[in-house]
DNA sequence: GGAATAGTTAAGCATGGACTTGAGTATTGC
DNA sequence: GCAATACTCAAGTCCATGCTTAACTATTCC
């Protein structure tokens, strides 16, 4: 398993709409701080705490020059995303073969269950 | 740009760590929600309604037979939120050749930029 | 039929996180 | 030097969300 608690930040960072919306700026190429603020209709220092957030979990990354804090992607950010992603799309198509599932069934007890009356089967009852 | 408050519902699914071990439990297989609950020092109550939300994005699914409802993961869950990541990884990448950062570098203005005394770049000052 | 089991729903509390305000610091232009 | 610019920090408000409790329904076992 790897790192639990960069997963976490990672997605505690993208779960944030304003956020999302920053980073789809930023692929477009870097920006300052106020670049980034103006078109959002929220204050400066708002849109800077996101960033903080965003540099934490390391899918941006920011260098100030004088008084201008410059702002651009990282581009390997999403990788351990996508990698927590890609192990756990493995597992679960395994188990649309039917041999897997029943392997998986809980309680496979050998003591026959007693045929139900009632069993119409309803989704979301 | 594909559905977004699709990718909105997962990510907010997803943040939460419960909702993700439950993930990986059922990615072991299919489970009742009492099965579910009882790993987690919590109720009952608190399970299912991560149950609910974890079904409502289309994560996993669940079927009640008799008094007994069974959750399994649903296998294409999290593909809207793989591509979403696809999509955002290509341009990121772009940018690591230096021309494409040029080309979005803000205010290329040709005016030529007079040598700045205090120059030196801090991360983080 | 009645008790036990498995789940469901609703109401309320508590915490965390987004956002604001307001004051402060460093840098640049004149 | 002084004002404007560009950001930084801290404190406080407000609301969404996770969790609990408690009452309720449906199903199964005896």
């Amino acid at each position: 398993m790897l790192n639990y608690s960069e997963i976490d930040s990672i997605l505690r960072a993208l779960v944030e709409p304003t956020r999302r919306q920053i980073l789809e700026r930023l692929s477009r190429g870097p920006a300052t701080v106020s670049q980034l603020a103006e078109p959002f209709g929220m204050t400066f220092a708002a849109v800077l705490q996101h960033l903080q957030v965003l540099e934490a979990c390391g899918l941006i990354r920011s260098e100030k020059i004088g008084r201008v804090r410059t702002c651009r992607i990282e581009p390997g950010g999403l990788a351990p995303l996508a990698d927590w992603i890609a192990e756990r799309r493995i597992p679960a198509e395994r188990h649309l073969d039917r041999l897997g599932q029943i392997l998986a069934e809980p309680d496979p007890s050998p003591k026959g269950q007693s045929p139900k009356k009632n069993q119409q089967k309803d989704e979301k009852q």
